[in-house]
Order: structure tokens, then C-alpha cells, then sequence
RNA sequence: GGGCGGUUAGCUCAGUUGGCUAGAGCGCCUCGCUUACACCGAGGAGGCCGUUGGUUCGAAUCCAUCACCGCCCA
């Protein structure tokens, strides 16, 4: 056996070993219960990060302790086709050949799209493999896939016809750069700092109002003025009417509430075509919609100096034109926030447009009463309350974008603009017969696509087999700025389809920062790929320290150090295989001796342990609090059954002691079976290299088998006598001449023979109840004399005497208080009185 | 502006219903290459649990306040 654990050389190889045995692929023939998830899809133009590396984990820890608990899982892979990053990818590479969409056509672009798909977008999530994570690859899917595409054409023409479905025009956040309506979702604020101009219009009959704007372009649109009803200011002149300088349209004056008096002067210029806040007062008074901008961002302001001028032109035009005029008052630097567009970072001009839209209300309703049901389990639980806050709010929603690829909106217009919404493209027009159609230009947003993710993998709108037997599914992971774009949406159309909610649990990751706190990102520089973190510390490494943080209640820095912990966690189990494997020199081991055939306190400690550790591990999983499980194992791997048991086991695994053996062997197999949802790798292989006839730990049976173990009073009794070994040892070292082995105990207490020997053998000292000559010191439960020493140092024994009196004075303190002995409860004040007679003891003993 | 989370050892984080004598990993100090492991072992140092109040016999834990950090929504 090699002499240190190597990731590199085990991964590969045990992953293929998995998937030719077919231990990830999911059959609708058994008869065991399901346990389903799906793969939140990446996004096939990115690359694995953190939140790959997060998610994938809770989701695969999930799956093989599904497994190993009896039950036929589907872990079902895919990827997402991200209409708009896809489209920003193929441009930027026509941009640098230097021609461009336009240039090369439709046909050709979704060629270029299509070539995308199948080469690079086919590979993101066969990088999931590096994680170990057991996806059930024969059931990949795609969301442009043939049977997907007819999925989504299915959802929207079910909604169309139940009338969900609109066309309007409506205030929308418009890309200019992508040349599509984008959702408030996907707008990143950024702050920028601009200027306030504040700008004049003249009143009809006189006078004048102040407004101020950062806009100043947009008030070639402009349709009113609006100051807050209750501002004193502006009493005399709501209902008059306002000359729009430039322009001279004559704007209606009126009083509004959503006025905010304090911003600016206290009047606002009214633009519904180009701001939503004054869309919904414009809607409000009935003023005039104007559209002021073209599509691509120019201005459309025909007879105007400034027509199909860029925004940015326009604006310094019409800034020069009103001081022209003396209507610019002045100009004060304000900063505020900007809408980008979250994919090429264009700045979003909101402007009028038409748009298809879907009905949220019913669906919304369904989603929040199963939620409240009880339906959906949310971990952490506050993220339920996150989730209905949004709901609550919930508009309709913008399922329109005006892009090159995605989904094809399947409405179809004749050349007598009947319209006709049809999965398959219609033969004749059911209204005027014609057989002449064009298509709508738009595309679905891709999140419609992927709100369908839980069932349109599985086959729907077809009842087929997987659809009949892995619906609705048990999980589903992802970060929380995901809850609103794609969650929510999965509730609301698995239960408007399906009849079902599509999962029972979601579970909500934390978000991994860079070290320095600043968030990960490729553009700030700031990222760290899985991937290299695998290539350095190995996959279970990496799933160990994503397993102790995932579901952490805050966001976690990245610290290198913990994975590295993790990494020299493998090492250790490693090792700790190799005395068991020596003594057993591949001898048949024997079972391991029941309860009450065990004799020696490590060994039924270790048992005990065993089971609580398990027990334990188990119990991080169900509560979706694997940290706990982590900590768990590696306390019991690494502080108890290497630090205690094996230690005490050397001597019997050296003279191949069957018992010693076996109770290494069953801990061991155990552990490995235990650990391996987190730790796959290594424990696949170390449980390999221990004797006997092999399968599979991944196919093993979870071990729960240890519980008739337990034993809390062995638990109590070793742990004092680990407390009494510690204790010598710290003596041992810190007092001046003590031997490193040897001495001698007198215990304060009777312990069962078994007991003594073991502390002699453990300890390193011998049990008498004369102590020899020499200077005594006090233990937690007797006395130690190493006789070789006259004197204790003084030092030590004072430094611990004043520990010890320091303890004892605020507990006696508590005993004396008689507010604590009349209130707190009788069992609270007993263990304070054992405490303090202990301390007592303790400090008898050394003085 | 509204909401949520956080502030615990030098660093990164645990700390369930108040009983804590506050833990872990890494780092630091002192020893030790004893054939499982130096990716290690043994021992040790290190914290008025962000501030100020309150509730309570008792607060890292509950309430309020302020400060700072981060995120989400508008």
C-alpha cells in the first residue's frame, strides 16, 4: 500500500468503475423507494465554480446516502442553453473575426449556435465528474433538446390556452446592446456618479417650476410634471400646465403621491415611456405615453435637432441648448444607482414595448398554499418566509425576449393576422383558411424553459415510465439568488402540471466568498476554480470542506487551509487502514465479538463511539447539517479511534489478537461506509484494500448495524480514564524530571478491574494503593506519584492550584447566592455541588 | 428606503431548547523521525463571545439600542 494517500491515483479510475458497473443509472423496475434529484442545469457557457462545487456536493451526499439506506435513486444531470449568454458568447467571437450577427444572417448564426451546443456547452457538466458526483449520464438532458424544445412549446400553448398568456405593450428593462427586453432579475445595480441638472419650465400665464433630473435627454418625452400633494411649495400650481423648453409641449401639472418631496426641488418630471416610477403615475393621470428612444438606443424625437442622435449625445445637446436658453439653473454631482444588464453590462434603458406576457396570479396562489402546507421544506427554514415575501409581490412576468436563439414563441400569425398558438406549426388558419403563416419573432426567457427543469426532463408532457417513477422529486440545492428565478417558478409549474410540488426539500447554500471577503468573481479576478482545488487537495477534499460550510448560516470565506485540513483528513484514514491490514497479513478475519463477548474497555468504548458516530452522521444528513456529520466522523476517525483505540490496540494487532482485529476491521468498515457520502474516493478505495469479499462501498448498506454498542456508562468511564492518562501525560511533561513512562496512581475512587488494567496499560503507570515515595500530585480522579521526583516544581502545582481555587470561588459564589439555590432547578444545583467538591478534592490533593 | 444574515482565539469557522469550566481546523510555542501516519505524535500558550442597556438565580445564547460588514428586494 502506497505510503501516503494520492488523489490523483484513485479518483479517475473509481469513477469509471461506478459508471461501467451502472451504479449511477436509475431503474423505473425496481421496487425499492425513490429518491430523485435534478441537477440544477448549468449554464453551458460558464465554467464549474464554488456554487457547482456547493451544490453538487449536497446533492451527491444526498444521493449515495440514499443509495446506501435502501433506496433507487436518480441523480439526473443536464445543462440550461442561457439564451442571452450564449448569444453574448457567439457575437463576441463573430465580433473578433470581424463581422457580426447582422452581417452573417440568421440562418448562419443559429448554425454557429448550434456547433456551440454540441462542443463546448455539451462539456460544463461533465465537470461535475471531478466532484464525484454519481449523475445518471444516460438520462442527460438538455433544455434545447427535440423532446425538451416540445415540452416548453407545450407549457406555453397550455397557458396560452387558458388564457395566462398576453401580448402588451409595458414599461420593460430594455438591453440596448442585446436588443432585448431583459427581467428585473437579471438588472445588476451599479453605482455611478452623474450629474443633477436642475432645469426650468416655464408655467402657462407665468411663473415657472424647478425640476431636477439626471436624465436630462429624456425630457424630450416628457408628458406632465408631478409635485406631492401635500407639499405646500407646489399647492398654487398642480392643475396648471407646464411649456416643455425645446420642445414646447404643454405638460399637465399634477399631484401625486408617489412624489418624493425631498428629492431635487420637489417636481418631477413626468416620462412614462422611460422611467417605471413615472409609467405607473403616467398610467395613473392618463398622461401621454411617449416613446422617445429607438430600440438600438438612439433617439426618436423626429423634427428634433437631437433625432437618432446615441443617449449620451443627445444629452450634452440638449444641456447645451436650455443654458442657451438660461433655463439651466444648476448642475450638482449626484450619485445613485444604475441598472446594467447582468450579461454584457450595457446600461438598461427602461422604455415601452410590446411583450408577451404570463399570468401569475392563480399559480401563485397554488404555490404559496403548499408552501404554507408544509409542501415545500425550506433549510434554512428562514428562506421560506424570503420566498413568500417575493410571492406576495409577484407581477406577471415577462416570459418575452427579442434574441437569436432560445425558444421560438409558438404563436403563429396568417396573412390575416389570425392568431394561432400551436406546438406544431398550423396547416391552415381555422378562422379564414389561409395556409400562409409567420411565426412570432420572439423567443421564451430561459427561465420558462428551465421552470419546467423537474418534470420536462422526465418526459412531460408523454406519461412515461421515468415521469410515472421519479416525480415529484426529493431535492433540489441551489443559491439563493436563485430562489426567485428559478425555485419559485419549479413550485408554481410543477404543481400547475404535475398536480404535485416537484420537491420536498430545498436546501439553500451559502455563498463562498474570496479570502479576502470581496465576492468571487472572473472579472474581479477573484475566483477559484473547484478544479484546481481538486488537482491540489483531491475531490474529497474538496467535498469534506464544501460539506462543512454549505449550509453555514452566513457566507464563508475561502480558506485554503480547511481544505487542506481535509486533505490530511484523507491521509489519515489512509493510514489508519495499514496496522489493520499488517496484523491481518491477509489472514481471514473474524467477526466482530458480540456485546457481551467484549472484554476490554477500548475496545467496547470504540464500539460505542462507533455508533454514536454514525448515529451522528446520519443525523447531519436528515437535517440538512452536514457539518455536524463531518465533525462527526473526524472526531471519531481521528480523536478516538486513531488517538485512543488503535494506540492502545498496537501491542494486540502486533501479536495478531483476533478480537483487536476484527473491532479495527468492522470500525473501519464502518467508517468507510459512513464517510462515503461525503468522501467518496478514498473510501471506495480504502474499503476495497480491507479483507474480504468485495463489492462496492457506494452499493454498501448504510452501517447502523453498531447501535447494539451503546453503552453510556462505558462511554463516561473510559472518557475519566482518558481524562486521568491526559492528565499524567501533561505532568509527565511539565514537570521537571518526571519520567516519559511510568509512575504511579492512587485512585480516589473503585473502579471494576477491567477498568484498572486498562489505565495501566494506557497510562503507563501503575495502580497501587500505597504510594510510593516522592511528591504526589493531584488528578482530576486520584493521585500520581512519579518517584523519581522529590519535589514538584512549584511553579506547575501553583499555577494550577490558583486555576483550580479560581473555579471553585465563583462556583462557590453561585451556592452561597440564595436567589440560585431557591430558583434554579434541583439538578443544576447538584451538579455545582459535585463540581465544587471535586475541586476541593483536586485542591487537597496538591497542597 | 424595506428585509435578511453576520460580528466568538492571530486567521477561517462551530456553539441546537439560556446552566459554558466557550470548541474545531490552521497558525504559534516546547519536545519527539517510538515500523499506521512528520500530510505525524505528545504537551502547551492564546478569547471580559462588536457597543450600551434590559429580562433572569444565571446570557455567547433571549429582548432593545447603536456601530460596522455582507447579501436580497425596492
Amino acid at each position: 500500500m502506497p505510503k501516503a494517500f494520492d488523489p490523483k491515483a484513485i479518483e479517475a479510475g473509481w469513477y469509471v468503475r461506478w459508471e461501467k458497473a451502472g451504479l449511477f443509472a436509475a431503474s423505473t423496475k425496481s421496487d425499492k423507494p425513490r429518491y430523485t434529484i435534478c441537477l440544477p442545469p448549468p449554464n453551458v457557457t460558464g465554467e464549474l465554480h464554488m456554487g457547482h462545487a456547493l451544490n453538487g456536493t449536497v446533492q451527491d451526499i444526498w444521493a449515495r446516502y440514499r443509495r446506501m439506506t435502501g433506496h433507487e435513486v436518480l441523480f439526473l444531470p443536464g445543462t440550461d442553453h442561457a439564451a442571452i449568454a450564449t448569444q453574448n458568447v457567439i457575437e463576441k467571437r463573430l465580433a473578433k473575426e470581424g463581422t457580426s450577427k447582422e452581417e452573417i444572417g440568421r440562418d448562419a448564426f443559429a448554425e454557429l449556435v448550434d456547433e456551440w451546443y454540441r462542443t463546448v456547452g455539451a462539456t460544463i457538466v461533465s465537470q461535475y465528474r471531478v466532484l464525484g458526483a454519481s449523475l445518471d449520464w444516460t438520462r442527460q438532458r438538455f433544455t434545447m433538446d427535440e423532446r425538451y424544445v416540445r415540452s416548453v412549446l407545450t407549457a406555453f400553448v397550455a397557458f396560452y390556452e387558458r388564457g395566462w398568456i398576453y401580448r402588451a405593450p409595458r414599461i420593460v428593462n430594455w438591453c440596448p446592446h442585446d436588443q432585448s427586453a431583459i427581467s428585473d432579475l437579471e438588472v445588476k445595480w451599479q453605482e455611478h456618479d452623474d450629474v443633477l441638472y436642475f432645469i426650468k419650465y416655464p408655467i402657462e400665464g407665468g411663473g415657472d417650476v424647478t425640476i431636477a433630473t439626471v436624465r436630462p435627454e429624456t425630457m424630450l418625452a416628457d408628458t406632465g410634471v408631478a409635485v406631492h400633494p401635500d407639499d405646500p411649495r407646489y399647492r398654487d400650481i398642480a392643475g396648471k400646465t407646464a411649456i416643455l423648453p425645446l420642445v414646447g409641449r404643454k405638460l399637465p401639472i399634477i399631484a401625486d403621491e408617489a412624489v418624493d418631496p425631498d428629492f431635487g426641488t420637489g417636481a418631477l418630471k413626468v416620462t412614462p415611456g422611460h422611467d417605471p416610477m413615472d409609467y405607473e403615475i403616467g398610467q395613473r393621470r392618463h398622461l401621454e405615453v411617449i416613446n422617445g428612444m429607438h430600440l438600438d438606443g438612439r433617439m426618436n424625437v423626429p423634427g428634433l435637432r437631437f433625432d437618432g442622435l446615441p443617449g449620451v449625445e443627445a444629452r450634452k445637446l440638449v444641456v447645451e441648448d436650455l443654458k442657451k436658453q438660461g433655463l439651466l439653473l444648476r448642475e450638482e454631482p449626484y450619485t445613485h444607482d444604475v441598472g446594467h444588464c447582468d450579461r454584457c453590462d450595457a446600461i438598461i434603458e427602461p422604455l415601452i414595448s410590446e411583450q408577451w406576457w404570463l399570468r401569475m396570479e392563480k399559480m401563485r396562489d397554488r404555490a404559496v398554499a403548499a408552501s404554507k402546507a408544509g409542501k415545500v421544506r425550506w433549510h434554512p427554514e428562514r428562506y421560506e418566509r424570503i420566498y413568500l415575501d417575493w410571492m406576495h409581490g409577484l407581477r406577471d412576468w415577462n416570459i418575452s425576449r427579442q434574441l437569436w436563439l432560445g425558444h421560438r414563441i409558438p404563436v403563429y400569425y396568417c396573412e390575416n393576422d389570425h392568431v394561432i398558438a400551436s406546438v406544431d406549426p398550423p396547416h391552415e388558419c381555422t378562422e379564414c383558411g389561409s395556409d400562409k403563416f409567420r411565426q412570432d419573432a420572439d423567443v421564451l426567457d430561459t427561465w420558462f424553459s428551465s421552470a419546467l427543469w423537474p418534470f420536462a426532463t422526465l418526459g412531460w408532457p408523454d406519461e412515461t415510465e421515468d415521469l410515472r417513477t421519479f416525480y415529484p422529486t426529493n431535492m433540489n440545492c441551489t443559491a439563493r439568488e436563485i430562489i426567485f428565478l428559478w425555485v419559485s417558478r419549479m413550485i408554481m409549474t410543477g404543481l400547475e402540471f404535475m398536480g404535485e410540488v416537484p420537491f420536498a426539500d430545498v436546501a439553500i447554500h451559502c455563498q463562498v466568498q474570496a479570502a479576502d471577503g470581496r465576492r468571487m468573481s472572473k472579472s474581479l479576478g477573484t475566483g477559484v476554480d473547484p478544479r484546481s482545488i481538486v488537482d491540489q487537495y483531491g475531490a474529497d477534499a474538496l467535498r469534506a470542506w464544501a460539506a462543512s460550510v454549505a449550509m453555514s448560516s452566513q457566507d464563508v470565506r475561502y480558506d485554503e487551509t480547511r481544505v487542506e485540513g481535509y486533505r490530511r483528513f484523507c491521509n489519515k484514514l489512509w493510514n489508519a487502514v495499514k496496522p489493520i491490514l499488517t496484523s491481518l497479513d491477509g489472514g481471514e478475519p473474524r467477526p466482530v465479538p458480540e456485546p457481551e463477548n467484549l472484554v476490554l474497555y477500548e475496545d467496547r468504548w470504540i464500539l460505542s463511539k462507533l455508533a454514536a458516530a454514525c448515529d451522528a452522521i446520519a443525523r447531519g444528513i436528515e437535517e440538512f447539517a452536514f457539518q455536524d456529520s463531518i465533525n462527526a466522523a473526524y472526531a471519531f476517525a481521528w480523536n478516538e479511534f486513531c488517538d485512543w483505540w488503535l494506540e492502545a490496540a498496537k501491542p494486540r494487532l502486533k501479536a495478531a489478537d483476533p478480537v483487536a482485529q476484527a473491532i479495527g476491521l468492522y470500525s473501519l468498515d464502518a467508517l468507510m461506509r459512513a464517510l462515503h457520502p461525503f468522501m467518496p474516493f478514498v473510501t471506495e478505495e480504502l474499503w476495497s484494500r480491507l479483507p474480504g469479499e468485495r463489492d462496492f462501498v457506494m452499493r454498501s448498506a448504510w452501517p447502523d448495524d453498531a447501535s447494539r454498542y451503546m453503552d453510556a456508562q462505558v462511554e463516561l468511564d473510559f472518557e475519566s480514564l482518558m481524562a486521568m492518562v491526559s492528565e499524567i501525560r501533561s505532568y509527565r511533561k511539565s514537570v521537571s524530571g518526571a519520567p516519559a513512562k511510568g509512575g504511579a496512581v492512587k485512585l480516589d475512587q473503585e473502579w471494576d478491574d477491567d477498568w484498572v488494567q486498562a489505565l495501566t496499560r494506557i497510562g503507563d503507570v501503575a495502580v497501587t494503593d500505597q504510594l510510593p515515595p516522592g511528591k504526589a500530585l493531584g488528578l482530576a480522579g486520584g493521585s500520581v506519584v512519579f518517584p523519581e521526583v522529590e519535589t514538584a516544581d512549584a511553579a506547575v502545582t501553583e499555577r494550577k492550584i490558583a486555576q483550580l481555587r479560581k473555579d471553585l470561588e465563583r462556583i462557590e459564589a453561585k451556592l452561597a447566592n440564595e436567589q440560585f439555590m431557591a430558583k434554579a432547578p434541583p439538578e443544576e444545583i447538584a451538579k455545582q455541588q459535585g463540581r465544587a467538591d471535586e475541586l476541593r478534592a483536586a485542591i487537597d490533593r496538591l497542597t
